[in-house]
DNA sequence: GGGCAAACCGACCAAAATAGTCAACATTGA
DNA sequence: TCAATGTTGACTATTTTGGTCGGTTTGCCC
């Protein structure tokens, strides 16, 4: 029950595109360099992210991706999902029928809290939030 | 980001040892029959749940297994974790230093406002909970 | 006291998901 | 034009998941 890497890397590179808001377009060298990812791989992440509107590229020389809106408008719960597929902790909350038994079962019944809790948290926390969050963690840390 | 079927299993044969509470050791291939579950694998599982002392067992022919404690002493939480392990979403949280950035990234405050909402979730429901569940499900598809 | 039903144990295995790599091509600013 | 960058898709190694199988031990019941 872990996270895979593409939600937590999509969390750095998208936290690291809002630190770096007015700057111009970041290309995914300079991102992967600075969030220690394989930059490979995280092309293919920005892709996803790209296609969800997420963020917006720019191309050719001096070109890379910024943030498609302000860093208070993306939510943490908008980049896992799109990442990661929906967060439910099981596919007898998503498909029709998964469970044969008609999913009246009170598994059920749990698998639902966690996945209105799960999905409550991390659309509560905004990529502005993140900043902030990086503020008094830096000013803590002198 | 899925629970895997051991989280699952495990859940279903736990909520069927206190569907049976008072009826004597119930053996590994009733409950896997009732529950659908591979009988091989979920004696594997099971095995778990005795060591962290979750459920007894009793040898021998007419033996099986019971719950340790009443449903009401026993959450999802223990169950879960028992299982699946720590249900932390990245390792961040758990080892000494796993990011070499010393782990002063907002994101580890993401993981841990999820770790503390679905270890909180997880623990407030008990197998009794569960069972009230059951009971409300079936009254109501009268 | 012997047979049978059950728990118990550990090795083994196949498929799927994860975490990448790599090569080739497209686009555009300088 | 050329160099930097985005874009795409195919490929691969490793790990995790989700089991199976064979055998041993235990103890109730006849």
């Amino acid at each position: 029950m872990k996270l895979s890497t593409r939600g937590r890397y999509g969390i750095h590179a998208m936290f690291d595109l809002a630190q770096h808001g007015g700057e111009g377009p970041q290309p995914i060298k300079a991102i992967a360099d600075r969030q220690d990812v394989p930059e490979a791989y995280l092309e293919q992440l920005i892709a996803v992210l790209r296609k969800a509107g997420l963020v917006t590229s720019v191309r050719g020389a001096q070109g890379g991706y910024q943030l498609a809106r302000p860093a208070g408008e993306i939510t943490v719960g908008q980049v896992l999902r799109t990442l990661e597929g929906d967060l439910a902790l099981t596919d007898c909350l998503l498909e029709e029928d998964a469970c044969h038994r008609a999913c009246k079962c009170p598994s059920r019944v749990v698998w639902q809290k966690l996945y209105d809790g799960i999905n409550q948290i991390v659309d509560g926390i905004t990529l502005k939030d993140m900043l902030e969050d990086q503020e008094r963690l830096l000013a803590q840390g002198e």
